[in-house]
DNA sequence: CAATTCGTATACGCTTCCGTATGCGGTGAA
DNA sequence: TTCACCGCATACGGAAGCGTATACGAATTG
């Protein structure tokens, strides 16, 4: 025993690395062993020597998204600091802003919609954002229920936003969605801070 | 000439039927012909003299859906006529509460992020829809930036919550999404029509 | 009944992909 | 220097799946 490593040309996490960009781009059903290998500019030879087969690339593929999405996202939000809110506004630019892990989730929650297993791990994670997202939200609205609903709102715009194909005329997109995000976080047309109670008087 | 048609086991629009469904359980990767063709208990010997190759086949399943969700809907809207609000709602209603429809249109949607064939499709589908919300949402509210937001914040739901994963706590998705629905068309918590101006002065 | 005609079944070659087996070559240890 | 080890290349068998070619069979036509 006690032989060092030798050099590995391609590690596991490099083949998980190019499982999620395949992922990303082409869906679940694109992410293929030779096709990976040539990619990486190897042949499948390494390959089985990481993983017992495509299977387990898949499950690694998400232990890792799991994990970025949440942990490495949360620990980093620790580490800059900030108010509660400046913290879950960071947390969700890191995760719908960003050109890895956007595609990557929105081709997950489409997989999701045809694996239970994949559906299971996709709302453990939702479980967690919506935390923060009520957490945001009941800053400023007392009623549970409407921070419920607000919260939904939110999740579903900035997801429903990438799969919606509309023009909107003269306005951009990211025009509308500003005005969309001022009425669901109650904000007044102006001004960039909080705005007041967004729950009627009953 | 003049040659009466013989019987045909597996008429074209079977085979886009069984696509379509295909589409809607698996996605584009899974719509294969050798597969439809046992699905429908014949061989593919007959498909291509309807499709050229298994392309022309997924042109012509977008081809249905595109006009299925248009034309139909719409002519199937003015046959039981209506106010307007109540047609609209109707549309929608057929549109995203279709078990048929609805599992296609989800599935196009992330079709539409790698094919910009169907996005383009996807496009003109969502513009007819966002101008019947534009016309539903704008028979309470003036603001027309506010419009186009709450069309979009009620299409951004209609879709997003399919995708969304999480739970609710003690309260149903549905009950969450009644909410939202009144938040977004500004209804008072207890009413079932319409609520007050929502645009705020400013 | 024979001929025609169309839809379908069958069979084929080709490509892509999976998972396995085996050989090669470089690296560190003895 | 020699050898053991390990990552990778190569080669293989098998399964799908596409598109083509051809044979069969039933219904229509003469």
């Amino acid at each position: 025993m006690g032989h060092i490593k030798f050099e590995t040309r391609t590690p596991r996490d490099r083949w998980i690395e190019a499982g999620l960009e395949a992922l990303a781009v082409g869906g679940p059903d694109t992410v293929r062993v030779e096709a990976l290998a040539k990619r990486l500019g190897v042949t499948k030879g390494g390959f089985y020597g990481f993983f017992t087969d495509r299977e387990a690339l898949l499950t690694a593929m998400l232990d890792t998204w799991e994990r970025e999405s949440t942990d490495e996202v949360a620990e980093r939000i620790e580490r800059r600091g900030g108010d509660p809110k400046t913290r879950i506004t960071r947390a969700g630019v890191m995760t719908f802003s960003s050109d890895r892990l956007l595609p990557i989730d929105l081709a997950i929650r489409d997989w999701a919609r045809r694996d239970q297993v994949v559906a299971d791990r996709l709302r453990r994670v939702d479980n967690r954002r919506m935390g923060l997202l009520r957490q945001m939200i009941g800053t400023f609205c007392d009623d549970p229920e409407e921070v419920e609903a607000r919260s939904v709102l939110a999740f579903c715009l900035l997801i429903g936003e990438h799969f919606l194909a509309a023009d909107h005329g003269d306005r951009t997109r990211s025009q509308v969605l500003r005005k969309a995000g001022d009425i669901i976080l109650d904000r007044r047309p102006g001004d960039g801070a909080d705005g007041r109670q967004p729950s009627r008087p009953s």
